[in-house]
DNA sequence: CATAATAATTACTATATCGATATATGTCAA
DNA sequence: TTGACATATATCGATATAGTAATTATTATG
């Protein structure tokens, strides 16, 4: 026994990605690529809030926030209202929690295959 | 009714990522986040296949394949087993179907709420 | 050993994007 | 209207990374 995986054991299960939908997956990991942008995401996560109190929450630049803020709205992840002189943001998408949870395992379990492997 | 979603709905059940899993996350979808290693990851999902498999399965160049692979490999996204002069890559993680349906639904949920907001 | 085949690496150009600064836009209040 | 505040955008230098061609291992084979 080799411990290799048969390929049958994958085959038919999976979704199956167009060239499309790999564009626009790209598109959506690249928006979540950046440690504040996941910053923002992560603040926004726990309530809505302007981009001051966003500036606030992160420490990065207004300048800075507005931009991460406009590619994250573009990439569908945030959504914006304004209010007066505010611009009010928010996530509401099941996905960020998913992908959230989805992330979490997937480190943990990468932890614990490292330390059996230190073990081994 | 402002169909605002309240704080509270979400507050407490999410996960909760330091900042140390905000670095690595943001690495997880850098290495997600183009095209051609999608299509490397793609044609891994229905079988292991060797770099040059897999230059016919991309197209791509084959330093640019090896390169790709060699960051996916370092990210931890796929295996690599020396056989004789050829080096077979796999990818034999959960994370990865679930990530892709996950984005699947997504990207489906978001051209409902397009064609919808369409109509309305 | 010499050669062929496979894959990785190096060197390079082009492009993209980050953060920072400066500026513009928009809104409210006096 | 003017001033203050909130946000967006434009520009710039620095850095990172994509793709390509050429080179360098490494391994199998005659």
């Amino acid at each position: 026994m080799k411990g290799s995986t048969t390929p049958s054991a994958r085959a038919g299960k999976h979704h199956i990605l167009t060239e499309t939908q790999i564009e626009s997956a790209a598109q959506l990991f690249t928006a979540l690529s950046e440690p504040i942008r996941l910053r923002l995401i992560k603040s926004l996560m726990e309530k809505d809030l302007t981009v001051t109190q966003l500036i606030d929450a992160t420490g990065a630049r207004q300048a800075n926030v507005s931009k991460h803020l406009s590619l994250l709205l573009r990439a569908g992840i945030v959504k914006k209202s304004k209010e007066g002189t505010f611009a009010r943001y928010s996530v509401d998408d099941p996905f960020l929690n998913q992908i959230c949870s989805l992330v979490c395992s997937k480190m943990e379990r990468d932890a614990m295959d490292h330390l059996q492997a230190l073990q081994r």
